[in-house]
DNA sequence: CATTCAAATTAAAACGTTTTCATTTACTGT
DNA sequence: ACAGTAAATGAAAACGTTTTAATTTGAATG
C-alpha cells in the first residue's frame, strides 16, 4: 500500500501525531520539528489520504451537487456547464470538491441524494434547480444538512438559503420595456411550469401588464418545454390566434432560438414583425439571427455564490439563513423594435 | 451522531460484523438472521456510512473526472453536459459516483488531480479531453491507479484505454463527400492544436485531398479556438485570399455557427456560395440558419463507454487495455451543396 | 453417544487519519 | 538548586466500517 502517517512518522523520528499536526500547521509544533517532518514527508512524497482523515475528522470537504433529471431537456441547456464553473470555482478557492448525483427518474435521483447525505459522503448539498412539489428539497430541509439551493425555493422562502435573480423584477422590466417601444400585444413563452423561476416570471409579466392597464389574455401566455421544440410549438399557437401577438417575452434563450426559427421558416420578419426579448444570455444568444436581446442572469455568480455561501454555512452551522439576489441586466441586440414599423432598428 | 452499525447489531442482537454482512448479502448468514438484522436497520433507518466502508474496504465506488481547464473556451462547448451525461448515466448503472475536479490554470487541475488520486478520493479516473503534451496523462500512467481517455491519446496509444470517435476517418469521409458534390477548394477550419482531435481531423482532411490528387494549400488550413470567435476569425482569412474557398471543413459546430454568422454578415449565401460540413452535431446545429450539415460522433455514447470501460477496469485489474471506438454518423442538413450553382439544395 | 465437520456467528484487527489527554522537556523566578 | 509553569511531543482512543481468524452451534455419522 502507499506511504502513510506513520512511515514519514518513523522516518522523521516523531509520533504520527505530531506529523499530523504539522500537516494542519499547528502553531505547537516547534518549527524545528516541522522542517524535520516535511523534509521526510518530501522524501517519501507523502500525500494524506483523503478518506482515513475524513473519517477522523468527520467532514469530507466536499459538496454534493443535485441535478435534475439527466434525461430531462434542461439537462442540455448551456445553463448548467456555466453553473458548474461557477461552482466548481467558489468550492476550489476553499479547496472543496465537487461530488455529482444524477439519475434517469426522480427515483433514482432522490435516492443518490440521501446516500451522498447519509452516507456522509459530502459536507453539504446545492440543489441546482428549484421545482414546486420537490421531494428532495424536504428531504433535505428534514436532515440537517447545510444546503443551498439555486433559485426561489417555492415555499418557506424565509428558512432556505438560496440564491437566485430577482427573477420577478426582470421580467417585469422587460416586459415594461416592450411596452415602452409601444407593445401592447405581448405575449408570454415560458417553460414548464413546475419549474419556480417559470412562475415567477410569469408573474412578473403579468405584473407589468397589470401596472400599464393592459389587459390580460390567456391566449397570450404559452408554456413549453425549455427547448427548441419548444418555441416552435408556442409560435405556431400564437400565430394562429386572430390577433397575434406584436411582441414575446420568452423564458429562455434556448427556446427563443426556437422561436426564431420557425418565424424564419414562416418568413416573418424579426424585429420588424415581431420583437423577442428572452433569458439567460446564454453563448449563442449573439450567434443568433438576429442576435438576441436577452436578459444576462449572470450564471457563473449564481453558482459561484452558491459555493461561497454554502461553505460558509458548513464552517460555521450558526451562520443565518440567506437570501443572495444576484444582478441581471438587459442586453439590448437587434430583436426589438417598435410594433408595426418596417426597418426599424434597435431602440 | 448518527446511527451506526453497532446501533444496529445491538438492537438485533449480533455482532457488528454480521450486520456487515447482511448488507453485502453474504450467503453466510443465514435467512433468518437476515431477516432480523433487516428490520432493525429499517427501524434505525439505518444508512451505511460511506467513509467508513471506503476506509476498510480500500474502495471509493467513485470516478474521477478530469475537465479541461475552466476558463478554457472548450469548456462552453454543449459537448460537456452531454459527455456527463454519458459518464454520469453509465457510473450510476453500476452504483458509481462521480468526483469532479477543474480550476483556472493547469497548475491547479493537476494539484486537484494529484489530491484526489494520492488521496485515494477515487478508484478510477476519466480524462474527459486528449491533449498533445499532458501532465496529468503522464501523471496517471505513473500512478497505477485505471484511467480511461475520452479522445485518442497522442502517444503510446496501445498502452493507454480511451474511447474515441474514427476521427480521420470521419473527416475523410465528409471531405470526400465534398469532393463528390464536386468541390475542388476545399478550406479546413480547426480548433486548438494542442487537442488531439483536432489534429486527427485535419490528417483526414489531408488525406482525402491526396486520395483525390488535389494539391494542399497552406493556405486553405486555418486553426482557431473552438469557438464563436474563432468561426469569424476564420472567415476573414479565408474570404481574403485570391482563390477563396467553396467549400469548409469546420471542427466543430459552435465555430461553424460562428462561420455562418460572419458569412451571413458579409451576404454570402450557404450553400449556394460556399458550402459547409461540422462535427459534433449538437443540439444547436439543427437550429442555426441553414441548419448544419454535421457529423454526430454520439457524445453521449463517449460518456458511457467511458464510465463503462473504466468500472471494469476497476473491478478486474488485469483486464486488457482497449481501444473503444464510437460510430459517427453524417447528418445532412443544408449546408452542402455543389459548388457555383445558383439555388441549389441538399443533394 | 461421542465425534466430525460444515455452517453460522463473533471477536478483534485493520484501514489511515485526527484529537484528547498525558507526559516529557526546557525555562522562569526565587 | 528547585518548584512551578509553559511549550513540545507522544500514546492511545476514536471515527464506522470490512475482513480475517477464531469460536460456537448443530446436524450428520459411525
Amino acid at each position: 500500500m502507499a506511504v502513510t502517517i506513520k512511515d514519514v512518522a518513523k522516518l522523521a523520528n516523531v509520533a504520527p501525531s505530531t506529523v499530523s499536526r504539522v500537516i494542519a500547521n499547528s502553531p505547537r509544533i516547534s518549527e524545528k520539528t516541522k522542517q524535520k517532518v516535511r523534509e521526510a514527508m518530501e522524501q517519501l512524497s507523502y500525500h494524506p489520504n483523503f478518506i482515513a482523515r475524513s473519517l477522523a475528522s468527520q467532514s469530507t470537504q466536499t459538496i454534493g451537487l443535485v441535478m435534475p433529471s439527466a434525461t430531462d431537456v434542461v439537462f442540455q441547456n448551456p445553463f448548467f456547464p456555466t453553473v458548474l464553473r461557477g461552482l466548481s470555482e467558489g468550492a476550489h478557492e476553499k479547496q472543496y470538491g465537487l461530488y455529482m448525483t444524477t439519475g434517469k427518474t426522480d427515483e433514482e435521483i432522490y435516492d443518490g441524494v440521501v446516500q451522498m447525505v447519509q452516507g456522509g459522503r459530502v459536507d453539504g448539498v446545492v440543489l441546482l434547480y428549484s421545482k414546486v412539489e420537490d421531494k428532495i428539497l424536504t428531504y433535505l430541509q428534514s436532515q440537517d444538512i447545510p444546503f443551498v439551493v439555486i433559485g426561489k425555493p417555492f415555499k418557506n422562502v424565509e428558512e432556505i438559503t438560496h440564491v437566485d435573480n430577482d427573477n420577478f423584477r426582470a421580467t417585469k422590466e422587460v416586459t415594461e420595456y416592450l411596452i415602452g417601444l409601444g407593445h401592447d400585444h405581448i405575449a408570454f413563452v415560458g417553460g414548464n411550469l413546475n419549474f419556480v423561476v417559470t412562475i415567477e416570471r410569469l408573474l412578473g409579466y403579468e405584473k407589468a401588464l397589470r401596472d400599464h392597464h393592459i389587459p390580460l389574455n390567456n391566449d397570450y401566455i404559452v408554456h413549453e418545454q425549455f427547448l427548441k421544440e419548444g418555441g416552435q410549438e408556442a409560435v405556431r399557437e400564437l400565430l394562429s390566434l386572430s390577433t397575434p401577438p406584436t411582441a414575446l417575452v420568452v423564458a429562455d434563450d434556448l427556446m427563443a432560438l426556437g422561436v426564431l426559427n420557425t418565424l424564419d421558416e414562416m418568413g416573418i420578419v424579426v424585429p420588424e414583425d415581431i420583437s423577442i426579448v428572452s433569458f439567460n444570455n446564454v453563448l449563442l444568444s449573439e450567434m443568433s439571427r438576429p442576435p438576441l436581446t436577452s436578459v444576462d442572469i449572470n450564471i457563473f455568480d449564481l453558482g459561484y455564490e452558491a459555493a461561497k455561501s454554502l461553505i460558509q454555512m458548513i464552517k460555521n452551522p450558526k451562520e443565518p439563513t440567506k437570501r443572495i439576489i444576484i444582478p441581471y441586466e438587459l442586453i439590448k441586440r437587434y430583436t426589438c423594435s417598435h410594433p408595426n414599423i418596417e426597418r426599424t432598428v434597435q431602440v
